[in-house]
DNA sequence: TCTGGGGTCCTAGGACCC
DNA sequence: TCTGGGGTCCTAGGACCC
């Protein structure tokens, strides 16, 4: 927590809706529900007006019909949404460079970096209503929300605090005060299960979660949980505002208004998947070896299946053939309503051949021994025999560590059909030819 | 016609290594 | 061939957020 209010929060007010609302003015007043408009489809975001009718997000699209028929049901407009985003966080960064995105709506910005005169209440809060203002002016007439406090969580409470077109500013030394009063679901990571668990144990409010001590907390919710909700119950919040943070994982998935039985269907939609996932990673320059299936079955469970590879691939046959490979695993004759495709483990996608010039004692050996290490070394790793490694190098090379030394492997390119083995190499000439490890 | 799609972070158990 | 501890990686699932 800091001395003083320099940390910013927005929120955009029933951000897709309002964008929906602005383009096209026979919407304006009007109930407005964006989100799915298919038999499964959920509410991603309802205007003021459907509000009222008791319409919120992530109800679904069925009942929010059912409550309020006379609205407009959409289902979205991305590149609208992405452009109007694009100007608030463009606007946000001509504030302060540490600007944070959390969403397409959302963002801190951390008002230490920016060029104010100080950083008083007063200050601060004139900075809020021209921001304000000028949201206004760049997404051509939406309204945000603004909160601003001495820290994350202070802000993103206070932004919350007077919607929508709301300011709150938190002044130093009131958080305390503002905060025993709330219900504990205010602390953005409390959610229906954790607030479950606290009401049981009869805490509601943040006063009484301040009753607890970390080790009974801990102990409720888990180590990581536990303790941060201790800290964030007494306001105690050292987050730092993160402007860049790495994409971890990259996914498609897709819910079905029909439950699918056929296989050969489901490996096709699989397939298209795994497509647009690759297709997602080669735009983004990256790839992943961590490949994940998700399957929700006929009764809303879900299950997951992955696999690691032995280096990045943005490889599609490769990237669809492991989720094929996860997903016979499965028994999904009950029917599949949602089936998703996902990469993690990601690193650029440029990889410097890390072996090129590592081979001053390299010592070429004879086929054989090759294909042996090789199969010696995916049986290590947990693959099936030989059948994978080839595609998994993906034209790089690949390295066993072992405690005698480490193997390099290296391949031509895989994307032209089954890759061949080129070379095989071992840093210390006395581990050639290559003695495979014992089963 | 209950229950989206894109993510992040955490936990727990097992394998494996030293 | 007895016993153990710590660290890392991997997998599956769950909670949560917008």
């Amino acid at each position: 927590m800091r001395s003083e209010p320099t940390i910013l929060h927005v929120d955009l007010d029933a951000f897709f809706a309002s964008v929906e609302q602005r383009d096209k003015p026979s919407l304006r007043g009007k109930p407005v529900v964006v989100g799915g408009v298919g038999g499964r489809g959920v509410v991603a975001t309802a205007s003021y007006e459907a509000r009222t009718f008791g319409v919120h997000s992530a109800m679904s699209t069925a009942e929010a019909r059912r409550r309020c028929p006379n609205a407009a049901f959409l289902s979205g407009r991305f590149h609208a949404y992405r452009d109007a985003s694009r100007a608030v966080m463009d606007l946000l960064r001509s504030i302060s460079p540490l600007v944070e995105p959390l969403s397409l709506d959302e963002a801190f910005v951390d008002l230490s970096a920016a060029a104010l005169p100080d950083l008083s209440v007063t200050s601060v809060s004139a900075l809020g209503r021209e921001l304000k203002q000028r949201v206004h002016e760049v997404t051509g007439g939406l309204s945000g929300s603004v909160g601003i406090g001495t820290s994350k969580l202070i802000a993103k409470i206070a932004s919350d605090l007077d919607k929508p077109d709301g300011l709150v500013v938190v002044a130093p030394g009131m958080e305390q005060d503002l905060l025993r009063p709330m219900q504990v679901t205010v602390i953005p990571g409390v959610g229906p299960a954790t607030a479950e668990r606290l009401r049981r144990v009869g805490v509601h409010t943040v006063e009484d979660l301040e009753g607890l001590t970390e080790e009974e907390l801990v102990r409720l919710l888990g180590k990581a949980h536990g303790s941060g909700l201790h800290a964030l119950a007494r306001a105690r919040d050292d987050r730092s505002v993160e402007p860049e943070r790495e994409t971890k994982s990259v996914s498609v998935e897709d819910t079905y208004d029909t439950d699918h039985v056929d296989k050969r269907l489901l490996e096709a939609l699989l397939d298209r998947q795994a497509a647009k996932v690759t297709e997602r990673l080669r735009r983004a320059r990256i790839s992943g070896r961590t490949v994940s299936i998700k399957v929700r079955l006929h009764d809303f469970s879900t299950v997951s299946r992955s696999a690691t590879l032995s280096a990045p691939s943005d490889d599609v046959r490769q990237i669809a053939r492991v989720a094929r490979r996860l997903f016979a695993e499965l028994d999904v004759s009950g029917g599949v309503r949602l089936l998703g495709v996902g990469v993690s483990g990601l690193a650029d996608w440029i990889q410097e051949d890390l072996f090129a010039d590592d081979e001053a004692t390299a010592v070429e050996v004879p086929d054989e021994a090759t294909e042996a290490a090789i199969a010696a070394a995916s049986r290590h790793r947990g693959w099936a025999p030989g059948m994978d490694v080839v595609h998994e190098a993906h034209g790089r090379g690949w390295v066993w560590g072992s405690g005698r030394g480490v193997v390099t492997v290296r391949f031509e390119t895989a994307k032209t059909g089954p890759g061949r083995v080129l070379s095989f190499s071992a840093t210390d000439p006395a581990l050639a030819p290559f003695t495979p490890p014992e089963e």
